[in-house]
DNA sequence: ACAAAATCAATAATAATTATCCTTTTTATT
DNA sequence: AATAAAAAGGATAATTATTATTGATTTTGT
């Protein structure tokens, strides 16, 4: 079965559940993320869906980013100044931030620093974020 | 000596390194953060000074706000969605921020997450942000 | 006291995101 | 397959948070 068609089956599962369906732009947002390495803006996933699909709306790439991460399917990560980045992960990792050039990127650890961490009583973690600054490979 | 005269000598002597200087506002805005025990936005901070200066303004809070983070005097905590919120402490520390009603606290906690991490070889880290995520006291 | 530099307040502009409104597509029902 | 209802798309307006601009005012160095 092609690529395409195991990116649908999948969506049309998880869209479902919370009352969405599947279309061509959920698809192409989605596909698009799920091939690149970094963790684009809003934006920059527009631009790229764009060359495909050339009537697309920044609007509803907006939209679209917004379902796919509601139903687990992407994260978006809204960390600091600028705009949010979406991410093809949705389980527990962390990112390297440069702080002269923006890029973030996946490290590859699997510490879960969770469990060495004092929890104040009166707070109930659901999850947590964990990103370190720096410069990058071509900043430094 | 009086408390804002301790205020008004720390921070002379820090923006004048950064060759800015002291005025009446600057004293206000730190003053503040320095009283409260949450993370104001700058529309907060805004607020609060303007009853006690009704003239100033809300971008000469922004700017001061920045000139204050500039020069090491209080930080800036940039989560993603809505306001960035400002910090009177600037040493490493950690934040709960509750998912339900926003609100950003201190962990006072001393583990040091960066000793057991694993960082990659090609980043260059400088620093790092934790944040727990999940439902604050009010919230659960 | 005086000129230069810095900062002020008010407001305009910008950037990112969300809302609106009407049209088109998809899905469910006959 | 035809049809009605629901969801989503596209274009654009509105909103929110922040930054830039501008001319007036205050502060600082001499
Ligand atoms: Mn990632
Ligand atoms: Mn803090
Ligand atoms: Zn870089
Ligand atoms: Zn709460």
């Amino acid at each position: 079965m092609k690529r395409i068609e195991v990116i649908k089956r999948l969506l049309k599962e998880k869209l479902e559940l919370k009352g969405g369906n599947l279309t061509e732009q959920r698809v192409a947002v989605f596909d698009y993320l799920s091939q690149v390495e970094n963790h684009p803006t809003a934006e920059e996933v527009f631009l790229a869906v764009k060359r495909k699909m050339p009537k697309i709306s920044l609007a509803t790439v907006y939209k679209n980013l917004e379902a796919l991460v509601e139903c687990g399917l992407i994260s978006k990560l809204a960390h600091g100044d600028g705009a949010a980045r979406y991410d093809i992960r949705t389980d527990q990792h962390y990112h390297t931030h440069c702080l002269k050039c923006g890029k973030i990127l996946d490290m590859d650890i699997e510490d879960d620093l969770l469990a060495g961490l004092s929890i104040p009583e009166d707070f109930v973690a659901t999850g947590y974020r964990l990103e370190l600054l720096g410069h990058c490979s071509n900043c430094k």
